[in-house]
DNA sequence: CGAAAATTTGACATGACTCAACTGGAGTGG
DNA sequence: CCACTCCAGTTGAGTCATGTCAAATTTTCG
């Protein structure tokens, strides 16, 4: 458990986009930042600037944001291998809108934003990793998009019970339906309908 | 109106982030290719593979999809300095789910995967543009997310209509309704709603 | 001018929300 | 070990935002 374990995971998920030798692991090592949050604890608050990115190696975190009546909107949840974070705020180091939230103990490796742009001059390849990173994030994210505007709400439960059944798990349903964009009420019934029909 | 003219307006885009000389652009320039879309032609069509990374100079065009029902759902607009197309098809060469449709005469810029792929070995910067493009259009996309959630119809056609008032003169309704989540008639009548408190 | 496309209108239907009450754990402390 | 509280989830009644459908009207453009 010692934090020491961390870079290896991390490692291995850049691997996965971009080739690394060991001695560009051991050159971009210094600039990343191993440490472990508390459930209930913020990896990013808003009117905070979000000052990392943020991978998670173990655990589980939501980012949310409060409307202007106060309301709660979860807008993601980062689990083992994702990155979290308000990247607006990162990006122009701006005071933040979302609060990242752990549900869990969770494990992290952080870069801030001036070992990233340190790191972006060093090797150029981090510069593609991102790219690579952020494109997926968008793509998924435009995915979303549709998927709100073509399915219902027990359809868009449904996706996303058969995408991340560790999730329904993990967490609590108010912040599924936040995410959702439905309210825990109408997810509870839409559960409730579901299982009805299964037994029949 | 000749199709060199197109360069100068891109490389005045991709100055905006990143440094550029006159010799990079000229190393740049075999791997572009210039090109006129009629109004009614396809940038990208569903099911085909989509070849080039679009960036327009002038112009408009729209990016929807069909969903099983055959219903038409748009996804984006893009107008002059914008880039488009499908993008999970180019970046994984695999049968697009999008359409991109110009709805006037359109003047663009393309880079196809392969020349991009070079152009990110040979100018290393072409990575840093294309992270900083696509990261901006991530975070609006996330901000689009966060306005569907926790803003009503009426809320969104009014930020739309703040946000690209040219937009609301060049494109049908219709269209417009669609990007927002919303039918025709449901759109009709909020504008009705707002013309009606207007006079009051 | 005439046809096609876009927009509007109105009656009606429904998906999803609100609110308030209730149920059922999971601590917590006496 | 019970009583108490707190939080998540459920239930149901009533309501509202938005959708559906079909017809009428206006605009666009060949």
């Amino acid at each position: 458990m010692s934090k020491i374990a961390l870079l290896p995971p991390f490692f291995t998920s850049l691997r996965r986009y971009i080739d690394l030798s060991k001695e560009e692991e051991v050159e971009l090592a210094p600039y990343l930042k191993q440490r472990t949050y508390l459930k209930g604890q913020y990896i990013c608050q808003a009117d905070d600037i979000c000052r990392y990115q943020t991978f998670i190696v173990s655990g589980l975190a939501r980012t949310f944001y409060l409307d202007t009546g106060g309301v709660e909107h979860v807008i993601s949840f980062g689990m083992e291998n994702w990155w979290v974070g308000d990247l607006c705020s990162f990006a122009s180091q701006t005071p933040a809108d979302f609060n990242v939230h752990c549900l869990e103990k969770t494990e992290v490796v952080q870069i801030s934003y001036e070992n990233l742009e340190h790191l972006y001059q060093l090797n150029p390849k981090m510069e593609r990793f991102f790219r690579l990173i952020i494109q997926n994030a968008y793509i998924q994210s435009q995915k979303r998009i549709v998927r709100n505007h073509s399915l219902t709400a027990r359809e868009r439960f449904v996706h996303f019970s058969d995408t991340y059944p560790q999730l329904i798990q993990r967490v609590p349903q108010y912040m599924i339906a936040s995410y959702l964009g439905i309210t825990k009420e109408f997810l509870s019934s839409i559960r409730n309908q579901i299982a009805k029909e299964l037994r029949n």
